[in-house]
RNA sequence: GGGCCUGUAGCUUAGUCAGGUAGAGCGACGGGCUUUUAACCCGUCGGCCGCGGGUUCGAAUCCCGUCAGGCCCGCCA
């Protein structure tokens, strides 16, 4: 069974009807991380769908979390706004300065996030959480943690084992300049906070509006009560022993609604370079990443991996194999036929089954439309020997790949492809590099018969019309006449051109890079 | 210090929750496609399931211990 299915199953012997939750903080560019965090409760929700669940699946945007420092890609004129609230600041133009004009802050990071997730078929509930202050919905919980301020300190000291400062308070106030930062609460009258702030300012704040916030460990848990949430699968920087996660199972109980069951993802990693991180710059985001492979491609990357393993994503081999995989399975799963499978076998198939369902953009899509049925390594192939589309299409209906015009999947696929190759991201042990001069090693490796061969594929190489087919042609022909075996001759055309014993099809290479390029080349080497 | 995850064929891994003769892909090797070599098709090779104990008729799977790697605990998913 897979994962979410799993999960959903669990969710059901307990509620008929699940609200599947995510949470972020538009701080910055959203990343490839964060696909995994939306993902996986998506994932959830769909499956709670497919078993008869009624569901709902909200992305909650934590707008009312504070600017922590000046990031890298601000200026330093942020330096007034740490403390205040991402919804109440404005976004950062292209200098890095305060855009008074323009959206909030919160806005402008999440508008292209939600983009992407349109297109990888995500369409949550989106609630924008100084919204819900605003609303006066928190005010419930919030009178009641202030009320319980000793037990939930209590809470928190003895499950995270931090101590909490003396003047510690469970409501931060905004303060007279609008941040949150060394606002100190004198005393609470409801539905009024009173306090002083930074500035020496005394103000109040009302619960009732977004003039003040719970902490996180507070917050979160206040918030699973106020949308009913029973499914928030969080990164395992919160799931750690005594993170937010175990500290807010007994505060949501304490604010009088029932947890969600704690559920831990594990990160996604660029390979190598460790965890994905906007201000060290090692990141990757979902707008870049769609113009690599298709969203259902994106999808299964999540849909494959157990929610407890790390997914080491980088836009090389990996996500060629990934893509690959998707493919072959497709062509693996046509039928339900589960017969003389063994048990291990039949799980195996369901579970796939599972990640291809789960990797649609539209639930309930069948997964053999997204069939290419070309492997993106060959595809690549292609793009890369045929500058021309048309002679794509050629090539993979003489392989019988297609046996007509290509379908709208793969026109977009060699599209991305191309947009792929191009780029900065595509795997340098993929590229093929067409040697304008005979490689040291390709002179090691070529014998006697081989030089015959070419020379005398050189000498005759003005009789040979320049299209793949003759070229093809001239090939086995001038093998023929010299003698040497087909194998012998083709081998020492890849030497010479690609430095390699084998490649993709060298007629098509040849054709490709022209008469004047492959006369100079072999004159320069013999 | 506390905790999580991982360790299975050269590489990537499934199978671990519900114990029952170790599956797959890539690579390598061989063959076919009698016009092709990183297309496509077929086949072969390859695994003391990290190590040591225990439970069991039976353990990759459960329990204990141990080694190794990665990661999280400053509200960065």
């Amino acid at each position: 069974m897979h994962w979410a299915h799993h999960a959903a199953q669990k969710l059901s012997e307990n509620n008929a009807s699940q609200v599947c939750a995510s949470g972020i903080t538009p701080s910055g560019d959203f990343h490839i991380g964060h696909i995994r965090e939306i993902l996986t409760a998506e994932m959830i929700h769909r499956a709670c769908l497919d078993i008869g669940l009624e569901s709902k699946y909200i992305f909650i945007v934590d707008s009312m979390d504070p600017l922590r420092r000046v990031y890298d890609f601000l200026s330093p004129s942020y330096e007034k706004y740490i403390g205040t609230p991402l919804a109440f600041i404005p976004a950062p133009d292209k200098n890095g300065d305060p855009d008074k004009n323009g959206k909030s802050y919160a806005e402008y990071f999440l508008n292209p996030f939600l983009e992407s997730l349109k297109k990888i078929g995500v369409f949550p509930e989106i609630v924008m959480n100084h919204q819900v202050y605003a609303d006066g919905r928190f005010a419930e919980k919030i009178d009641a943690a202030i009320i319980q301020k000793e037990h939930i300190r209590e809470i928190i000291e003895n499950i995270s084992g931090r101590e909490l400062q003396d003047d510690w308070f469970p409501y931060s106030p905004i303060g007279s300049d609008g941040s949150m930062d060394g606002v100190k609460v004198t005393r609470y009258e409801k539905p009024y906070v009173y306090w002083t702030d930074r500035l020496g300012i005394e103000g109040k704040s009302n619960i009732m509006k977004a003039e003040g916030k719970l902490p996180w460990r507070i917050d979160w848990a206040a918030r699973w009560g106020i949308h009913a949430i029973t499914s928030e699968p969080a990164g395992k920087d919160h799931g750690s022993a005594g993170g937010s996660y175990d500290t807010g199972i007994p505060i949501c109980k304490l604010l009088g609604s029932e947890p969600p069951k704690k559920m831990v993802y594990e990160w996604i990693q660029l390979k190598g370079m460790g965890p994905m991180s906007s201000s060290k710059g090692v990141t990757i985001g979902p707008v870049e990443a769609l113009n690599l492979v298709p969203p259902e491609i994106l999808r299964y990357v999540i849909a494959r991996s157990k929610v407890n393993r790390h997914i080491d994503f980088d836009t090389g081999a990996t996500l060629f194999d990934t893509a690959d995989e998707y493919e072959r399975l497709l062509s693996e799963t046509t039928t339900d036929e589960i017969d003389g499978l063994t048990r291990r076998q039949k799980i195996a198939k369901e579970t796939n089954i599972g990640a291809l369902n789960l990797s649609q953009i539209n639930r309930g899509e069948n997964p053999q439309e997204s069939f290419g049925g070309v492997s993106f390594r060959h595809l690549s192939l292609l793009a890369q020997i045929k500058s021309k589309d048309e002679d794509v299409w050629k090539s993979l209906k003489n392989s019988g790949h297609i046996d007509n015009n290509p379908n709208k999947i793969l026109i977009e696929r060699l599209e991305r492809m191309r947009h792929w190759i191009d780029g900065p991201h595509f795997p340098e042990n993929s590229k093929i590099v067409i040697h304008k001069t005979i490689t040291a090693e390709a002179v090691k490796n070529i014998n006697s018969n081989q030089i015959e061969f070419i020379i005398l594929f050189r000498k005759k190489i003005n009789d040979c019309a320049w299209n793949e087919k003759e070229i093809g042609n001239f090939i086995r022909s001038i093998s023929k006449e010299s003698g040497i075996s087909a194998k012998e001759c083709y081998a020492s055309l890849y030497w010479l051109m690609l430095g390699k014993h084998n490649g993709p099809r060298i007629a098509s290479i040849i054709s490709e890079v022209g008469i004047d390029h492959m006369t100079s080349l072999i004159d320069s080497s013999f």
